[in-house]
DNA sequence: TCTGGGGTCCTAGGACCC
DNA sequence: TCTGGGGTCCTAGGACCC
């Protein structure tokens, strides 16, 4: 069987495991910048819609007694290790989907039994990390995923575990379904479902296999025999990832090249951080540039660099990044948005050695310099010359709570008396 | 003043190879 | 009179997910 386990409302839970005075209040938490809702609790559900842009949503959240968080990602992401890390005690095997999210695998295991273990998931999170987990478990991961919504919508009766063992219950959840709620089904296809009067999940696996396939094409018609309780949809080994980007919105438009080189050179080297990080290498890089999406203005600039040969160094790679940069740069526009996206990422232990116009050694020696000394002594201390030096943009982060579990000097203290 | 960021997978078409 | 077949790689764009 195929299970998923999914956080609820989960940044705004990481802030109110370390706030118990939290519990029961409406909280939202912010995109970067604080630019928009990204989480709300369930109590802020009513009062703020997802998306909701913070500056105009300010009366609202006074008027409810809301109260918003910046996202802090340190915290979000150590605690969804430490969920990951429970998972993994109870199940055959996990693959983590997002940073709130994990499908599991159950081998030979009875529909009461897979409950049993779905409960005891849920009862160790909560208690461990104060966090509150819903979970789904079925015949295959799209049913999985069903199953996960029904236990959204109805919590008491579930009691956060909802098993589909039966094709009973198949059928019934399939009918209960809107095809808009299914997973893998966005807006345009839910129009397009929904056109050829497919309102229900139901009504998509009545469709033929040739329909679906020549409509939907091949991930479709997967996603068909998936609902169908044929698990279609593999199981994904854990993998480096294939693209890394780093893309940001300034506060306010830019024009200058100079200020955009700074921006993008280090946008480029937290690129290559990361790249660096999982022990890989890029051969190529895409860089963008883009006026305000909400402005009068609508222009959208974008190249390709291709380094010759595969590198994680940040010089190779900001360098190649700039020159594009300047090439695809026009004058007389204001800029909003940019961002550095590396690709035709390899493992760094496969390295193919090139002949002529290989990487200098030194790099890679300068490169663990940097790595090491900015773990330790704090990201950033350590830069490329050419990245912003003198000006330090700062991403707004009003509502920032603490590093409760990755910073010694956040970690709460507790009276036990 | 202010409107997020980071990913995956698939398809179609062009250029090329034998 | 007729004009093959099978394949790879790359890019751009679209759809989706969280």
């Amino acid at each position: 069987m195929y299970g998923i386990v999914d956080c609820n409302s989960f940044y705004a839970s990481c802030e109110r495991a370390f706030r118990p005075n939290l519990i029961g209040k409406p909280i939202v938490v912010l995109s970067n910048n604080d630019g928009c809702v990204i989480a709300r609790s369930k109590e802020a559900k009513p009062y703020v819609k997802m998306g909701a842009v913070a500056f105009k949503s300010k009366d609202d959240f006074r008027k409810h007694g809301v109260y918003v968080f910046s996202s802090n990602y340190a915290l979000y992401g150590d605690m969804s290790s430490r969920v990951m890390t429970i998972i993994s005690k109870y199940v055959d095997d996990i693959e983590p989907y997002s940073i709130d999210e994990a499908f599991f695998k159950l081998e030979n295991v009875s529909a009461q039994e897979a409950e049993l273990i779905g409960k005891q998931i849920q009862k160790e999170v909560m208690q461990q990390l104060g966090l509150p987990v819903s979970v789904g478990i079925a015949a295959s991961k799209a049913l999985a995923k069903l199953a996960n919504n029904i236990v959204k919508t109805y919590p008491e009766q579930t009691k956060n575990v909802y098993v589909i063992g039966t094709e009973e219950k198949r059928l019934k959840a399939l009918k209960w379904t809107p095809i808009y709620d299914v997973w893998g089904i966005g807006r345009k296809l839910s129009k397009k479902l929904q056109d050829m009067n497919v309102e229900k999940a139901y009504d998509f696996t009545l469709l033929s296999d040739e329909l679906v396939r020549s409509k939907f094409s091949i991930v479709g018609l997967r996603l068909k025999h998936d609902l169908e309780g044929k698990p279609t949809i593999g199981f994904e080994e854990v993998h480096d990832k294939y693209m890394i980007a780093t893309t940001r919105s300034f506060p306010n438009v830019i024009s200058d090249l100079k200020e955009i080189e700074e921006r993008v050179a280090t946008f480029a080297n937290s690129c290559a951080e990361k790249l660096r990080k999982q022990k890989s290498e890029c051969a190529g890089a895409y860089v963008f540039l883009r006026s305000n999406r909400f402005g009068k203005e609508h222009i959208k600039l974008g190249g390709m660099v291709h380094f010759g040969f595969a590198t994680s160094s940040s010089i190779t790679i900001t360098k190649g990044v700039l020159e594009k940069l300047r090439e695809i740069f026009k004058e007389g526009h204001t800029y909003k948005k940019a961002g550095v996206i590396l690709v035709s990422i390899t493992p760094n232990s496969s390295h193919q050695i090139r002949l002529f116009g290989d990487e200098n050694p030194k790099h890679q020696l300068l490169m663990d310099t940097m790595d090491r000394l900015n773990d330790k002594m704090g990201q950033g201390k350590l830069k490329l010359a050419n990245q912003d030096i003198k000006k330090t943009w700062k991403m707004r982060q009003e509502h920032l709570s603490p590093q409760y579990t990755t910073k010694f000097s956040d970690i709460i203290t507790v009276n036990c008396k």
